[in-house]
DNA sequence: CATGAATGAGCATTCATTCAT
DNA sequence: TATGAATGAATGCTCATTCAT
């Protein structure tokens, strides 16, 4: 009668604890959320949290493991595009969606907390070098083109972007005036801003 | 009729503290730093950390008065001012002052994970509104001159500087290639990007 | 569908522990009795402990409650009896035998001393009231049948008999000589004593 | 201008302190009676206090030996009266008047919490043993002039006279319609019939 | 003598993790 | 596989006591 590990539903379940995790982490930061916490919102008993994660912090790591995949997608997404500007445009869109879940700049400014742990600020800093790589291909491709501008470095532009976007999540986060629907154009704007100069 | 307390001794012992605890609560985030690791950067016993501070929460919140003074100071220094665009700037001066302790970045990192707490989440949203209210009152100065565009509420405008400023903050403390001194120009002149359009 | 909680398992351990609590506080004091040292009598972590009482002080709650109960049972067991003395004698039987268990005395001095403690207060006058009602009933049944003095309040007379009750734990507890055994005869002949006058 | 202790103004304030203490104490118990809590009551820094006792277990040491000085006051007191129930009244009269301190029971309280304590149990011991060698002199007395029971030894009788003594003080601390006043007549009584027979 | 700042041992409590069922 | 009872290391905090002024 034993049947081995239904890998769907293993995974189903992977994810449901990684959504309720989401929710609880952005909720009280990643200290906060303690493993009974995440277990009653996943309805779930302890024992089964770590049967799916060796430790609390490889829950953490499962979530940005999460975000990688999708820097991954959106690379094979816009690789099509022609248009530089387009391109670049097309990342800024996809903050702008993903910043419609509430729970991102919580989980974001939850993160930031723990870079000291190695293994988060590992797989932090791979997170983020994949956004980077990603911008700065299609920054220098602009550049090459003329589109965006060339006295500052295709890296600092990076920066730059990477600044709006940063704090963008986290005025969206602080300020509940301050509505993606709203800013989201505005946000274009500023980045279009930064790389053509403010002029 | 023995000596008492000296209040001086006493608040210089009390910025000791406060000064260790930035330290660590910046490398660390604030729940890993333990009392103990601060006591230690102090090089005092637990005691004299629960005789200058009534819980370890209160040191956090002794810290963020510290940054509601610096700003009154802020908004005295500005005062005199005649120019808000110059004003303005001056106040983003003070922020690029401030980034120059290594410190701050992580800090402000960490407040923002313990914003539960209702305490702090009280004492920063003070703060915020400080900040917010100094830079609202030379925005809307700035649109009755001219200099500032119109067709944003300073309002918004208010949470488009904050949000550069809070990205270069970000930066700073993420991304060793961003330096205060190089980036510090271009943040002054991103602000001015914002408050007088990108065209 | 696994294995949950045998509740059986659970209140036998509960139990064991305050079983174990009981030995430790009478023996020490209820401040001096460490979680640790009740641990250790009971051999359990102290995780387990705060597995079972959230707090500390909810381990003396729990005590009085089993006290609360045993005076409910008391009432149902004397409930059917016919005469008032009787019934009263009965009660004073019920607390010779509890004070055979050499610790009641130690873990009474216990409890006194934490009265401030508010909880710790509402239970043990919850306690108080239950046992005095009890007795009330029962000696206001005795002056109507006349077998009891009426020169004073059943109120005072209720006092009267909890004097003698208190004064005999306190004096099984600190003297080693005054055993149950050989006085309990005489608790019985002064609470008699005192309900039909020492003429 | 070294001037040595004024030995008066020592004393005076050593019973101030005292004083203090045996509120604070009675009020909260002894363990949660802190050494801050009595300075502040006594109006003296903490330093003060522990020039005065070396020890904060050697200020309830103190208080008991002003408590083996009464009894020997006492014992001084009673020793020209002829009749010994006479004197065992007077020496019951002065608990009476002794109770009128609402402080005492609470008192009596916390120091029965102390116990394990050996230096605590040990003076305890002294005094419990001075007063019972007083009652046993008066009673020993009393029985061989036959106003005092015989079928009881002196040193039973010591015990139930205590009985009666303890759960008079214990009454007065917890049940507020228990007065000294009005059931202080009462226990001269009760004494009387336990020395005599309750028939 | 009087003071109170400084100390650190000791305590209650939390929480990630293990494991028998 | 799923569960939750059991665990103990680690943490924030208290408080008696010391000592320089």
């Amino acid at each position: 009668m034993a049947r081995t590990v239904d890998p769907r539903r293993h995974e189903e379940r992977r994810l449901h604890i990684i959504d309720a995790a989401l929710t609880v982490i952005a909720a009280r930061g990643y200290e906060r959320a303690t493993t009974a916490a995440i277990c009653r919102e996943a309805r779930i008993g302890s024992g089964t949290f770590f049967h799916y994660f060796p430790a609390k912090v490889d829950l953490l790591l499962a979530i940005l493991e999460l975000g990688a995949d999708d820097v991954a997608q959106l690379r094979a997404t816009v690789e099509d595009i022609e248009d530089p500007l387009a391109a670049i445009s097309r990342i800024v869109d996809q903050l702008i969606d993903d910043a419609s879940d509430p729970r991102l700049g919580g989980f974001v400014r939850a993160v930031a907390a723990v870079m000291t742990e190695p293994k988060v600020a590992a797989a932090l800093e791979a997170d983020e070098r994949a956004q980077r790589e990603l911008l700065l291909e299609w920054l220098a491709r602009g550049q090459r083109t003329g589109q965006v501008r060339t006295d500052l470095s295709a890296e600092r532009l990076v920066s730059w972007v990477r600044l709006l976007m940063d704090g963008f999540l986290e005025q969206i986060a602080a300020d509940s005036e301050f509505t993606v629907e709203q800013e989201g154009p505005m946000l274009r704007e500023a980045v279009r801003g930064v790389l053509t100069g403010f002029v």
